[in-house]
DNA sequence: ACATTAAGTGATT
DNA sequence: AATCACTTAATGT
């Protein structure tokens, strides 16, 4: 399986091995579901291309964006949701084409146990994950609104590896849930103060607006 | 040409 | 920052 050598993780040879063993490797379109509310996950995903959006259902069934799962990358909440069995809190829509490899659960735990570099990227994707809710519950608090825009818009452009973002306002203010007038107004902002153009819907990232892709 | 949808803006809470 | 009310611009039929 030679899509293993594509995860920039570093796993020791016994632990490549295992992988290969009993990972399925799954290709999806985008907007298909990978797991919804209340399904009970059984196998872990590591993704070798394409990206998954992770969100939530808020109290009048609105859909609200969690984060992106991108390339070489896993899913915080599925670990913590594989470990008790319980059902899923959250739902995983494929952003675009993405293939990854299925980890049945059952080896998250004897892999913990067995191999240090499966610990430390379990760990590792659980704190940076952790990391960036608490930046966003922090920008929340402090009605940053402005801020979580322009980290919105970045991880947009890492997802889709793209400057060129097709997004409408309405789009945008879904997922950061709130309304459409708002984030057209900073946008119209960002837009006078060089970071962007704005066109129907589509958005186009100038250099002034730092992003690594490319 | 007309209807529909996306985006821009002032005023108000 | 959210909502309302309204305008203007772009796009589809």
């Amino acid at each position: 399986m030679e899509t293993l050598k594509r995860l920039k993780v570093i796993f020791e040879p016994e632990l490549k091995k295992e992988i290969k063993k009993v990972a399925k490797e799954v290709t999806l379109e985008a907007g298909e579901v990978i797991v919804d509310i209340g399904q009970t996950i059984h196998s872990i995903p590591l993704i070798i291309s394409g990206s998954i959006k992770v969100s939530r259902l808020d109290d009048d069934g609105k859909e609200i964006l969690l984060y992106y799962v991108n390339s070489h990358e896993s899913c915080a909440m599925t670990f913590t949701c594989c470990m008790e069995q319980r059902p899923s809190e959250i739902r995983a829509v494929a952003e675009n084409q993405v293939t990854f490899l299925a980890i049945p659960v059952e080896y998250m735990d004897r892999w913990m146990m067995k191999y240090v570099t499966w610990k430390n990227f379990i760990m590792g994707t659980i704190t940076s994950r952790f990391n960036e809710l608490l930046r966003t519950i922090d920008l929340i608090a402090f009605q940053k609104l402005d801020e979580r825009l322009k980290h919105y818009l970045e991880q947009k452009a890492i997802t889709t590896n793209s400057k060129l973002l097709n997004l409408s306002h309405e789009e945008i203010a879904n997922d950061l849930a709130t309304s459409r007038v708002v984030i057209s107004r900073l946008l119209k902002k960002l837009e006078n103060d060089g970071l962007l153009l704005l066109y129907r819907n589509q958005i186009k990232l100038l250099s002034a607006f730092k992003v690594k892709i490319d």
